[in-house]
RNA sequence: GGGCCGUUAGCUCACCUGGCAGAGCUCCGGACUUUUAAUCCGGCGGAGCGGGUUCGAGUCCCGCACGGCCCUCCA
C-alpha cells in the first residue's frame, strides 16, 4: 500500500461524484442521497450493515404462493386480495420503485429477475419505521421481515414488520423505462445497464449457461480440463500479434498467450489423451464489431483422432449449447439462430465442402489446386482481391475464399482441406500434401471455429516453423516463431490428435443474436477515458 | 489505420430555415392507508472540449476528445 511518492500529507481525493468537474446535477442528487445518509448515521443506523442471516428468496416465496413449486399448495394460491396468510418471510433486494401514501408506503424489491412488493405501513411499522422507508431512495438495497399478504389490489406483497437498508445507493439509477441507450455508457459501466436491462442480465447468465454446457459436453465425453500459461515466453499457436509485458524479477519479457494450443499438445504428448481448456487469450489488434484484444477461446485435444471427430465434436458442442440457452429460457426454442435478418438453422448433420471446391465454385471454374500460382494470381486480380508478391499459392487461394466465399456461407458449414502453406501446425492430407485436414466452421459468414488433424510428424514440424521463420523475415508480423520446447515435446512423441478451437464470443452473438461482440462481453476493450 | 454518423439535465428524448432551450423519469417540498411506469400541486437541474463566422450559435465553419457503424485484420 505504501507509495514512496505519495506524500504523507496528501489529502484523500473526494468522491468523484461530488468532485467539482462532476456535473451539477449528479452532485446535487449525490448529495441529497448522502443527506440522508448522513441522517441515519446520526440516528445510529448503519447504511453499510453486514449481511447474514436466513433469507428467503423473493422467487422462492413467489413461487410459494403463485407458482407450480413444491410449497405451493392450494390454500396459499387461495389468498385473497388484502388477506394476510400469517407466514413470516424475510426477503432482500433493490428498491426499483417507491409509491408513497402518506401514511403506507409500496416498494418493489428485485432480487435477482424477481419482484417482490414490500407495503410499509404505518400501523404495522410505526411512525420512526415508516420514516425510514420514505428516506429510501431508488437503487438502495434493503431487507425487509414481515408476513406474506396480498395487497387490496391483490398484489403479492411482504406486509412489513421491519424494513432495513442494508446498501444505500448515493448515485441514481438510470431510467426504469428505458434504462440506458448510450453504447458507451452501458459498455464503460455495465452495472448501470444490468441495473436497468433485464436482457443485459440475461446476457451474462447465458454466458454462464454456455459455458457449463460446453463443459458438460466435454465432461461426458472423458475430456479432462486442464490450464496452461497465460505468459508465454514465446507466443504461438496461431497467427498474431500479441501483448508484450515483463517480468521484473526474471528481467525477461513475456507474452500474453495468443492461443493455448502448443501447451494442450504438450500434455497429450506427456499422456493425457484427452484435454480441453476454455480461457483467455489476448491478441494485439484493432476493435471492431467481431474483435475484442481479449476473448475466451475453447480448445480440445483428443488423442487417436482425426479432423472427421473434431467436427463431429464442434457440431455436438455447438448443438448443445443452443439448446441449454433455451432450455434456460435465455433464447428461442429450437435449433435457429438469427443474426440481423439472417435466419439460420442449427439442426441436422452439417455439410462438409473443401475450400478449393467452393472457391473454383465462386469463380466459375471446373477445378482447382494449388499447383499454378500464376492462375491463382489472375483469378484474384479478376476478382478483385489484392494479393502481396511474397504469397505463394495455398495463401491467394484463401485470400480468394475469404472474400468470395466465406461471407456468403449463411448455413453452418465445415470448410475443410486449407492449404498447408496457411496451416503451419495441422497434418498434411494424404491425397493432396500441400492441403491439410484442416476445418473452419462457417455460420452466417462468420469463423466460428477452427480445428484440424494435428501435425505429429516433428521433422515436418520444425520445417513448417522454417517456413513461418521466413514470412516472419520478410515483414509479416504475424508469423509463428520457432518453438524449440514444442518441438521438444513433439519429438517425444505426439499420438494422432484432433484438435478444435472456438470462439466462445462469437458462438454467444450467433445464438443471441447479437451484432456486437461488445453485447456478449460484460466489459469490452475501450479506450480509457482521458484525464 | 481510412470513411460516414453521433455527443442537449444523472437517465430517456424534443427544439423545422440561427432569435429567451422543453418534457418524462430521478431528486427536493407538500397532499394521500392499496399503489404497481401510482396520482395531484410546487420546485432544483442542461448544449462534450477549444477556436471561428454573426448583432445573436444547440443550430453554420474548423480543430480536438470519446463513441457508434462500415472497410482493413483476426477467432
Amino acid at each position: 500500500m505504501s507509495d514512496p511518492t505519495e506524500s504523507p500529507q496528501a489529502e484523500p481525493a473526494p468522491p468523484a461524484s461530488e468532485a467539482a468537474d462532476a456535473p451539477a446535477r449528479l452532485r446535487e442528487l449525490v448529495a441529497e442521497r448522502r443527506a440522508a445518509m448522513d441522517a441515519l448515521r446520526a440516528q445510529g443506523v448503519e447504511p453499510y450493515p453486514p449481511g447474514g442471516g436466513a433469507l428467503d428468496r423473493v422467487g422462492e416465496v413467489r413461487a410459494r404462493f403463485e407458482g407450480q413449486g413444491a410449497e405451493a399448495t392450494e390454500e396459499r394460491a387461495a389468498l385473497a386480495p388484502g388477506e394476510d396468510s400469517g407466514e413470516p418471510v424475510r426477503v432482500a433486494g433493490r428498491v426499483v420503485a417507491t409509491r408513497g401514501h402518506g401514511r403506507l408506503a409500496f416498494l418493489s424489491l428485485r432480487d435477482g429477475e424477481d419482484e417482490l412488493q414490500v407495503m410499509a405501513r404505518l400501523d404495522r411499522l410505526g411512525s420512526e419505521g415508516l420514516a425510514l422507508v420514505t428516506e429510501l431512495h431508488e437503487g438502495d438495497w434493503v431487507r425487509a421481515e414481515g408476513t406474506v399478504a396480498r395487497s387490496k389490489r391483490g398484489e403479492l406483497s411482504v406486509d412489513a414488520d421491519a424494513v432495513t437498508l442494508v446498501g444505500k445507493a448515493l448515485r441514481p439509477l438510470p431510467d426504469k423505462w428505458h434504462g440506458v441507450r448510450e453504447p458507451e455508457t452501458r459498455y464503460r459501466h455495465r452495472e448501470l445497464d444490468l441495473a436497468a436491462s433485464e436482457q443485459a442480465r440475461a446476457t451474462v447468465r447465458a454466458r454462464a449457461v454456455v459455458l457449463a454446457a460446453l463443459r458438460a459436453e466435454l465432461d461426458e465425453r472423458d475430456y479432462l480440463e486442464v490450464e496452461t500459461p497465460l505468459l508465454h515466453p514465446i507466443p504461438g499457436g496461431a497467427n498474431a500479434t500479441p501483448f508484450v509485458t515483463h517480468h521484473e524479477a526474471l528481467d525477461v519479457d513475456l507474452y500474453l498467450r495468443i492461443a493455448p494450443e502448443l501447451y494442450l499438445k504438450r500434455l497429450v504428448v506427456g499422456g493425457l489423451p484427452r484435454v480441453y481448456e476454455v480461457g483467455r487469450v489476448f491478441r494485439n489488434e484493432g476493435l471492431s464489431t467481431r474483435h475484442n484484444p481479449e476473448f475466451t477461446m475453447l480448445e480440445a485435444y483428443q488423442a487417436h483422432a482425426g479432423y472427421a471427430e473434431m467436427m463431429e465434436l464442434t457440431q455436438a458442442l455447438v448443438q448443445r449449447a443452443a439448446t441449454a440457452l433455451a432450455q434456460a429460457g435465455l433464447r428461442e426454442e429450437g435449433l435457429v439462430a438469427r443474426l440481423g435478418e439472417v435466419e439460420v438453422d442449427l439442426s441436422g448433420r452439417w455439410p462438409r465442402r473443401p475450400m478449393l471446391d467452393l472457391v473454383a465454385q465462386a469463380v466459375g471454374e471446373p477445378d482447382l489446386d494449388l499447383s499454378d500460382r500464376a492462375r491463382l494470381a489472375r483469378l484474384c486480380a479478376a476478382h478483385h482481391v489484392p494479393i502481396e508478391e511474397r504469397w505463394g499459392p495455398g495463401k491467394l487461394a484463401l485470400e480468394l475464399y475469404e472474400k468470395l466465399v466465406e461471407p456468403h456461407l449463411r448455413e453452418p458449414t465445415f470448410v475443410i482441406d486449407y492449404p498447408v502453406e496457411v496451416s503451419p501446425l495441422a497434418r498434411r492430407h494424404p491425397d493432396d500434401p500441400e492441403l491439410t485436414q484442416r476445418y473452419e466452421l462457417i455460420v452466417a459468414g462468420r469463423e466460428l471455429t477452427n480445428g484440424f488433424s494435428e501435425l505429429t510428424d516433428p521433422d515436418d514440424q520444425r520445417a513448417r516453423f522454417e517456413e513461418q521463420a521466413r514470412a516472419k523475415a520478410a515483414g509479416d508480423a504475424e508469423a509463428m516463431p520457432i518453438d524449440e520446447d514444442y518441438l521438444a515435446a513433439m519429438e517425444l512423441g505426439l499420438p494422432p490428435t484432433g484438435g478444435l478451437g472456438l470462439g466462445l464470443d462469437r458462438l454467444l452473438m450467433l445464438l443471441l443474436g447479437r451484432e456486437s461482440i461488445r453485447e456478449v462481453v460484460a466489459f469490452p476493450t475501450l479506450r480509457p477515458r482521458g484525464r
